[in-house]
DNA sequence: CGAGCCGTTGAGGGGATTCAAGCTCAGTGG
DNA sequence: CCACTGAGCTTGAATCCCCTCAACGGCTCG
């Protein structure tokens, strides 16, 4: 079995405190809010710890809620037509995740947790509660759905183009930019990987094995691994480099 | 998806007019108002015809407004960090692009025009302006983001997996749904084609030879071709099969 | 007419897949 | 305790798809 860290509760306190102390409370969806305005929700936020593999909502859920992501990785994943499983997003601390319930939209893709994840659960109607008087609430959703959007592109330049090792290079890149920043990651499955990808998973397990013996990944525990981020760089510019007979104009 | 029946009115002012009369009035941003409502913005709202391949804006430009898409469809072109090209959206009537200009945030892509494209031009502060009262727009605007990211993603499961001919005929499906509804389609050079789909135009240009002597796809004039729908759908049908021994449970 | 761009097609090579065999490791039950 | 099992990972060999390199044709335009 996993070691899957069970977080001790603290004394059970107000929401509040909860959120006053939250981590990401800056880049969260209330972070502009007082301790007064925070007094005021407390009763309607859950705070909610999963363990990896949890679904958090999905096409067949009451699309009724948001939620922040105060720790851990989410992925989302849904199926092509042709029926194999795709992963087309990844959101880490501090995103807020289910925007479509805000405009009564079903969940579109499958949320599930990386690993051990922390979440707060936003209903909608508190948003459009407190979206009615506070009109900074209105911007900072579209600022969401702004750099979600942004970020989609990104996958699509950067994770679904090129040759495969340039992909995983990159994927690596995203990984460590979303996990803690002491260049520990989250390391999928093989298969998760090319979900990712569009790759099998044989072809994500010699990347893997290739760039453990490069040094640049090593493997550490069941799930996670450690990247030498300068070389990853340099891997990649090197990688970059090799085809550059043009800039393209 | 796009649905854009046809409105008609009479009016009386010159951007009134074309804003009543206008087809994707009801798709468009300003559909809820009404003609009172259009006459306060009629002078701030500029009709633009452009020609195949003018840039509507990019990175350097400044980005004080969004813009309506009234006929023609819209490409968004950006560089990977390698320096080779790739095409990550397409737009078309009824769609409004630009929408990070309304965050004061710089505009990402270049939106260049794949033929002849009919626009509104409309400034961030009318938007502002009418947001302010009108609550209807706010929420509007959070559809806009949200369909453009739910496009985003299909980009991702559709156009960026699999074998080449099948995200060929994904292309083919989404330019058919874009265009006029009469089964012409704009057809792009072989080199955006590969730009959209991660291929080189060599084997773009295979494909579409491919799929003309399958009887698909009919080369019509110099951008434009027509498709057989149903043959399309069928040739789709038909690579999904092949590779469904397992549901992929 | 030649120059240049775009598109087409062929031949060869390389990268990813497919098929297949072992491997490690945790859990299970004898 | 240890063999057994099954899931996940690794690796090899053969195949196939797509890329690379190359030549050629149609077309526009100077």
């Amino acid at each position: 079995m996993p070691v899957t860290p069970i977080y001790r509760q603290k004394a059970r306190h107000a929401q509040v405190q909860v959120c006053v102390a939250c981590e990401v409370r800056c880049s969260a969806l209330f972070g502009a809010l007082d301790a007064q305005g925070l007094e005021r929700i407390k009763a309607d936020i859950d705070n909610l710890e999963l363990t990896a593999n949890t679904r958090i909502y999905g096409p067949g859920s009451d699309s009724d809620a948001v939620y922040t992501v105060r720790s851990g990785m989410v992925r989302f994943e849904r199926f092509t037509e042709r029926g194999d499983l795709r992963i087309v997003r990844l959101a880490g601390p501090g995103d807020l995740i289910g925007l479509e319930a805000l405009l009564q939209r079903p969940y579109r893709d499958e949320a599930l947790c990386c690993g051990p994840v922390q979440l707060c659960r936003i209903p909608c109607e508190l948003v459009d509660k407190l979206g009615q008087h506070e009109g900074s609430l209105q911007r900072e959703l579209m600022l969401r759905w702004q750099t979600d959007l942004e970020n989609a592109e990104a996958w699509v330049a950067n994770l679904a183009t090129g040759p495969a090792r340039r992909r995983m290079l990159r994927l690596l890149l995203r990984l460590a930019d979303l996990g803690p920043q002491d260049g520990t990651i989250w390391l999928p499955r093989r298969e998760k990987i090319g979900a990712m990808l569009d790759l099998t998973f044989e072809t994500a397990s010699r990347l893997v094995s290739q760039l453990r013996r490069e040094g640049i990944l090593e493997l550490t525990a069941m799930r996670t691994a450690r990247v030498d981020t300068t070389a990853l760089r340099q891997a990649l510019q090197a990688e970059d480099a090799e085809g550059s007979e043009r800039p393209a104009a």
